[in-house]
RNA sequence: GGCGGCAUAGCCAAGUAGCCAAGGCGGCGGUCUGCAAAACCGCUAUUCAUGGGUGCAACUCCCAUUGCCGCCUCCA
């Protein structure tokens, strides 16, 4: 195992070598001032793919993925809606785990918030300014840049160009106007909590360093997050934890690139984002998924919804041959050693997902082929093959999680409305049922009929039963008339030898 | 203004110093079918923003130009 990976401290792939076992992960998680939008699907995405394929790789993870759940937007956010920011946190902590699971992300180990670590916080701030790095001013507490040799070697910057970018805020208390607040003292009806310096809360990023000191110790493998993290957050992490510890911080920073929306990065203080719940109303999350695995995880991706429809065709295209060769074959054997060098050459250089899904849809046209020529070996490799490369990346195969173009006749049994569960299997089963000795029979038509749970779809059904007996009769007009009526109500016919299916039109 | 990155077909998107420049979507032609649909087969970039340079050889390395994006303020 050789996995390379872009390190961001040095811009080049490096050989990711673990410090020890387990491998320890940090997953910069959200500012809950808000819903989780598209974006940081993303990079949770990323992150689950990091350590899907570490775990694959046979190494134990220890995954800790944070909640800053105080800072000035959230007390904003409460201080607008006239309600405790402890509410307004935890109704986006919910949703950011109600989006995770549907997609079907593998939970961390551990979720700590930073209101619960202010003693660690305080703690680790005294260290600063019992160092030498930090000082108080007013009641805040600032980190001194100029005492910290490699201020900057994370996002490349130097000092003197952040100062002459003369975008930083200036205040009269700051030494340097580069240096960042560890510490703010609380303004009137702000949340506090007591410190040596004020009642104030934790400034932005000193959070991150307790809690990844806390739950992981001084020196982590990796530490994931957003591109748009690097400055100053993640820069100014390394500057308190290495001035704190005399160690070094991580040894593995991995970004992800921005998502952008119209040519614009989705972010919420432009307000410019579509939420992740809106999104997973619209597109099964393997649509999602498939949409951000195609591209590398370091490129910038334009969101646009003609873009995710041509990610469900081929989402719609994959669960096809899932169904072509279930129907007949179904022979699930996900022991695919044979298959991993394959997958292991692509995800060892940089987790280069785009080319796994390339191996999906290759397979898939093996596999086609091997079902027209009735090859059933080969139609069992291909199948497990498409199968292997899906779960490692993620995707959930499993029939009930598949998609909104099949249809079941009762349809609204198993998963009530969601637009997940579509079993078509059901259906055509149903047709038969509807028949004795290979002819239609009134009883039986009846007792289908009855079986019809979800009413939409009784008139298809009915129609297409109708359809079939024209058929049967070669009253090829009546047939076609009842097909385009079916069209019209937005439903396609296909007939196959196992009987004539109904799918939702696109 | 400073720092960093990117420019590949109608759209999305990998990749490499030298075999046919992955894959998806869309489109076109054919096979199958009562007709369809789905599937299959074939076609869809003599070329990788532009101009130079270094190599036997560059789309791939270097320089310049143009355009786009990110960060420099809270952000995944």
């Amino acid at each position: 195992m050789s996995l390379y990976l872009t390190n961001t401290l040095s811009g080049k792939k490096e050989l990711f070598k673990p410090l020890g076992d387990p491998v320890k992960i940090y997953i910069c998680g959200m500012t809950v001032q808000g819903p989780p939008h598209f974006g940081h699907m993303r990079a949770y995405i990323t992150s689950d793919i990091l350590i899907r394929y570490l775990q694959f790789s046979g190494y134990k993870t220890k995954v800790v993925q944070n909640f800053t759940d105080i800072d000035d937007k959230v007390i904003e956010k409460a201080q607008e809606q006239k309600i405790d920011y402890r509410v307004i946190a935890q109704k986006n902590i919910d949703e950011y785990f109600e989006v995770a699971d549907k997609m079907n992300i593998k939970r961390a180990d551990i979720y700590p918030k930073a209101t619960q670590h202010i003693q660690e916080i305080i703690e680790l701030v005294q260290k600063l300014i019992d160092k030498g790095f930090a000082y108080e001013s007013d009641g805040d507490v600032y980190f001194s840049v100029n005492n910290f040799k490699d201020y900057g070697k994370l996002s490349k910057k130097k000092l003197e160009d952040l100062i002459a970018g003369a975008r930083v805020e200036i205040r009269e208390h700051k030494k340097n106007p580069a240096d960042f607040a560890l510490w703010k003292a609380a303004k009137k009806d702000e949340p506090y909590w007591q410190s040596p310096w004020s009642n104030g809360r934790p400034g932005w990023a000193i959070e991150c360093s307790a809690m990844s000191i806390c739950h992981l110790g001084e020196t982590l493998d990796f530490h994931l997050g957003g591109e748009d993290l690097v400055f100053p957050h993640h820069e100014n992490e390394i500057a308190q934890s290495e001035a704190a510890t005399g160690k070094e911080f991580v040894r593995f920073w991995i970004h992800n690139a921005m998502l952008n929306l119209t040519g614009e990065k989705m972010s919420k203080s432009t307000k410019h984002f579509i939420t992740a719940k809106e999104l997973l109303s619209k597109y099964s999350a393997n649509v999602i998924r498939l949409y951000f695995l195609k591209s590398h995880y370091r490129s910038p991706q334009e969101f646009d919804f003609s873009i995710l429809d041509s990610s469900k065709e081929g989402w719609a295209r994959i669960e096809e041959f899932l169904y072509a060769v279930e129907e007949n074959h179904a022979k699930a054997n996900p022991k695919s050693e044979a298959l991993n060098p394959k997958l292991v050459e692509a995800m060892d250089d940089d987790l280069n997902t785009p080319k796994v899904i390339a191996l999906v849809f290759d397979a898939i046209k093996d596999g086609f082929n091997a079902l027209q020529n009735k090859n059933s070996e080969e139609i069992n490799n291909k199948y497990n093959e498409v199968l292997f490369y899906l779960s490692n990346l993620g995707f959930r195969t499993d029939i009930k999680y598949r998609t909104e173009k099949r249809i079941s006749m009762s349809g609204g049994t198993t998963a009530s409305s969601s637009i997940e569960y579509r079993d078509v299997t059901k259906f055509v089963n149903a047709q038969e049922l509807a028949k004795t000795k290979g002819h239609y029979n009134i009883a039986n038509l009846i007792e289908a009929s009855i079986n019809i749970i979800d009413m939409n779809m009784l008139i298809p059904i009915i129609r297409s039963i109708a359809r079939d007996l024209a058929r049967e009769k070669k009253e090829f007009e009546i047939s076609d008339l009842l097909r385009k009526g079916l069209e019209e109500m937005g439903f396609t016919l296909e007939d196959t030898d196992k009987g004539t299916r109904i799918k939702r039109k696109k």
